[in-house]
DNA sequence: CTTGGTGCAAACATTTTGCAGCACA
DNA sequence: TGTGCTGCAAAATGTTTGCACCAAG
């Protein structure tokens, strides 16, 4: 992974949570914050559980009812979004942020890769620009096996 | 794989799934041929109780087990696959198909609008052929709302 | 007979919600 | 002083599983 030195998208990604929330008369808060700073962090697949744990290692204790609160908040500010696994708990994922989100899934080892994809930037800003939307994010699988022919 | 244009899909994914059923030992029952067929015929999004209700209404009763219990089967054979939407309950949608199966999903309406991505059926043959895989669907979804610059 | 499938209901797990105490405007 | 936020525990829901009986090879 080639990256962009510290700068990123941690900063934008807080505004733009701040001012949704402030949209709709709502706090920032530590909680919030620090849940939005994990998910950051991980920059992966995550689950409510695994977020908890993750900020329970960092030392910020917070219950599983803020995370499920601040989970559906974060998906309706268009910053995180559920990502279709054969998990029993639902996952999300950062829907912004410069790394790859898009991932070919391993239906018969479960493995999942992370892929870029450049085209699909374009293909989402065409469709989004055709309908006067704004791209709030995207989620893209492809889920595949072992060529059947070698096995 | 190089491929047939679009012919029909039925009778493939009836195949599909007996073949696969078959590889394991198991069998395709009368229910789990109505299910199929009964997907296959809602042509949308679904859910385990949207499933159930069309079952019912064709005359043919299925228990909930049964329904979880196929659609785990067919998502293991790579017929169906699990959509990311906001509902409690999990979403599926039919893997294989002629029909559009990308969408554009309106965070701030809810509505869900079908696309064809002719681009992406390539993107996804290269990525599978580059790694000497058997694509077996994709999920693909755009979230957007309307452009903020006038909201 | 033996293996698998189905429905039912109980069991589970995750996610949601009501409530009391707090914090900040 | 009021609105929103948090943690806790209870509640609600979707999904899974154990069991007894049924069907097919």
């Amino acid at each position: 992974m080639s990256e962009t030195p510290g700068i990123t998208i941690h900063q934008p990604l807080c505004a733009v949570f701040r001012r949704q929330l402030k949209e709709e008369g709502l706090k920032y808060t530590p909680e919030r914050a620090q849940i939005l700073d994990t998910i950051i962090q991980i920059d992966d697949v995550f689950e409510a559980e695994t977020l908890q744990k993750k900020l329970h290692s960092a030392e910020f204790r917070v219950s599983k009812a803020t995370i499920y609160r601040t989970l559906k908040l974060l998906q309706d500010a268009g910053i995180i979004h559920p990502v279709p696994l054969e998990k029993e708990q639902t996952s999300y994922m950062l829907a912004y942020g410069g790394r790859p989100r898009d991932l070919v899934i391993r239906v018969d080892t479960s493995e999942i890769e992370s892929v870029e994809i450049p085209e699909l930037d374009e293909i989402c800003q065409r469709l989004c620009a055709q309908r006067g939307l704004t791209m709030q994010g995207r989620s893209f699988q492809i889920f595949a096996r072992r060529a059947q022919n070698d096995g």
